[in-house]
DNA sequence: TATGCAATCGCAAACCTTTGCAATAACTGG
DNA sequence: CCAGTTATTGCAAAGGTTTGCGATTGCATA
């Protein structure tokens, strides 16, 4: 039995009906690498499955997220999906500066976790967790940046 | 100096304009007790300046933020934002369930940053953060839900 | 105080995401 | 295999938030 097959067979244990859409969707977030964003997932389907709602997609990844099919990541205010692998599972930290998303082992999570259950009876849902933040490139970069021209920094406009 | 005032000398100093939306919105949220919504801030503002628009609001609500004048939180998908009280400076839990927001030390997290630093050169943002997960009584609520009936968990339908 | 420039504003439209609803289709039991 | 039940779909519209743009205004300079 495949992975997915597996997946399929727990959503169905669950109560869920077993779609196309859903069939697709799942396919597709299986075959890409790594996290796809919705648009990306949508066009796929879309190519596939023309009939396919953006609504629908939206709807599908939410219930695989909410069953712990796939692991939702938020990339510069927009949704990622990618499937959750079991044994596998990481959060993320994202960079403000490039949206790159780097994988973080769940170890640095627990002791934390454990904490404020212990201290707040708060339990963290930290199935999956994304920090956001500046990764050592655009760290560097800025640096090197800030070496070169010793400007003072002027304040952003609009757009 | 008031508060107030040390603030909007900070914005000046970093070269933004004081303006008298930025005033009002800053005073409002100064005023508010706790994280105010951005459909509140709104409609405060309104009533005192009836042509202010909300795509403003939400402009002088980022910089706040970016300047470190306000804390936004996010709580059930929408924005909240409160004064940044410096030397009581605390990060948020949110529940899930009820979508009450708790103070958190930040003393609670320093060590993890730490350790993202000198492992993976990453810098996370944590000016202010939030974990959401389920709070002490929504917790304790469902477990004495889930002791009267022993019914099996239904798939939720849409809505 | 008058002038010029850039930051900021209001407006309207776009963006991504969620939701209400009637029609459809997946599953169950007969 | 058929009918009934109900989850799920597509569609259209709303929701909250962001953005492009021309007009306005704060502020620095003279």
């Amino acid at each position: 039995m495949t992975r997915q097959e597996q997946l399929l067979q727990l959503l169905q244990s669950l109560g869920y009906r077993l779609t196309p859409q859903r069939l697709l969707v799942l396919a597709i977030v299986a075959g890409g690498d790594g996290h796809m964003g919705v648009d990306e997932i949508y066009r796929q389907a879309r190519a596939a499955y023309p009939y396919l709602d953006l609504a629908t997609v939206y709807r599908t990844l939410r219930l695989f997220k909410q069953v712990g099919v796939v692991t939702e990541v938020d990339i510069d205010n927009r949704l990622h999906y990618e499937l959750t692998a079991p044994g596998e599972k990481h959060h993320h930290m994202v960079c403000r500066a490039c949206h790159r998303a780097i994988n973080l082992s769940p170890h640095y999570l627990e002791e934390f976790r454990d904490t404020l259950i212990r201290e707040f009876a708060f339990e963290p849902d930290i199935e999956h967790f994304t920090v956001s933040g500046y990764c050592r490139y655009c760290r560097e970069m800025a640096a090197a940046v800030n070496d070169n021209a010793a400007t003072a920094a002027e304040p952003a406009n609009d757009a």
